[in-house]
DNA sequence: GCAACCTTCATGATATATCATACATCTATT
DNA sequence: AATAGATGTATGATATATCATGAAGGTTGC
């Protein structure tokens, strides 16, 4: 039964969540993805991270965060400007309208965490997080 | 703090057990990947339906539905013939290919999704089930 | 039997995921 | 200082996700 298929079980809470939050962001008329959302909230809170050290936190691929940061600095969520030091990198920052838009999302997400998380007592919530941080070094190779 | 946002936590988990998991596949030298492995196993339960339908069950757009069957019968996974009651359908039908590879991939998913739960006891696997239909249930709109 | 509507499927556009690779730049070693 | 290796970024190819739409076929009501 695909029913008992970990993934799948999985894979359809998180997609459930992933459209009702976008769609929840859509229909307050904010023009970000989740993706974008948060790859902008890490460069706010941290804004000399390489393209992979973003990637790390936020389980993306540095090629993907690659696009996504081209698709924020194209919509002015983002500012680039050269670093002195490292001709590779560039120092990015939140501009004006990503802080603009991350201030708009921000009650959004919270509302979508809320209406998601209805009728999980505290100690659900904390087992959830702890069984889903197993499966996650279950699934990491010993490094 | 991204670590508290539930869809931080969901994604990391479920993005961490597809790589795992298309990993195993990859290595035993199996070329399928985990959605079209998805696709193949509802068709074999169930070969009368439609693309919608088949999208209700594994939680995907009929969009991309279209997209992996066309791959499925493109490399031989499926074969498709002629409906005479409705022109606008085709019947499909895993092929002794398609067969092969679900047996092949048979063992590994179960193998991945032991190492995955490792360390979670019977009632942690049940309430993480319920967990997580519980927060679908939270995120699908009232029909 | 025809018109209006519904269903099924295909596909274009855009966003993301993954792997591989290319290119530039930086660092360490000698 | 020159070179080898490591790092940072961009991008091509392929797969998937989502939305919108188009085209063909089916159904219903009249």
């Amino acid at each position: 039964m695909l029913s008992n298929v970990l993934f799948y079980s999985l894979d359809k809470a998180i997609k459930q969540y992933r459209r009702f939050a976008q769609a929840n962001i859509d229909r307050a008329g904010i023009a970000i993805t989740i993706d974008q959302w948060l790859v902008l909230r890490v460069i706010l809170e941290n804004d000399d991270l390489t393209q992979t050290e973003i990637g790390d936190r936020v389980f993306k691929d540095q090629a993907s965060v690659a696009r996504i940061i081209r698709l924020l600095l194209e919509r002015g969520m983002l500012v680039a400007e050269a670093l002195p030091h490292d001709g590779r990198r560039t120092q990015l920052r939140v501009s004006e309208e990503g802080q603009r838009i991350l201030d708009a999302v921000h009650p959004i997400v919270l509302n979508n965490r809320r209406i998601a998380l209805q009728g999980l007592s505290q100690e659900d919530n904390a087992l959830l997080h702890q069984l889903l941080e197993r499966i996650y070094l279950n699934c990491t190779p010993a490094s």
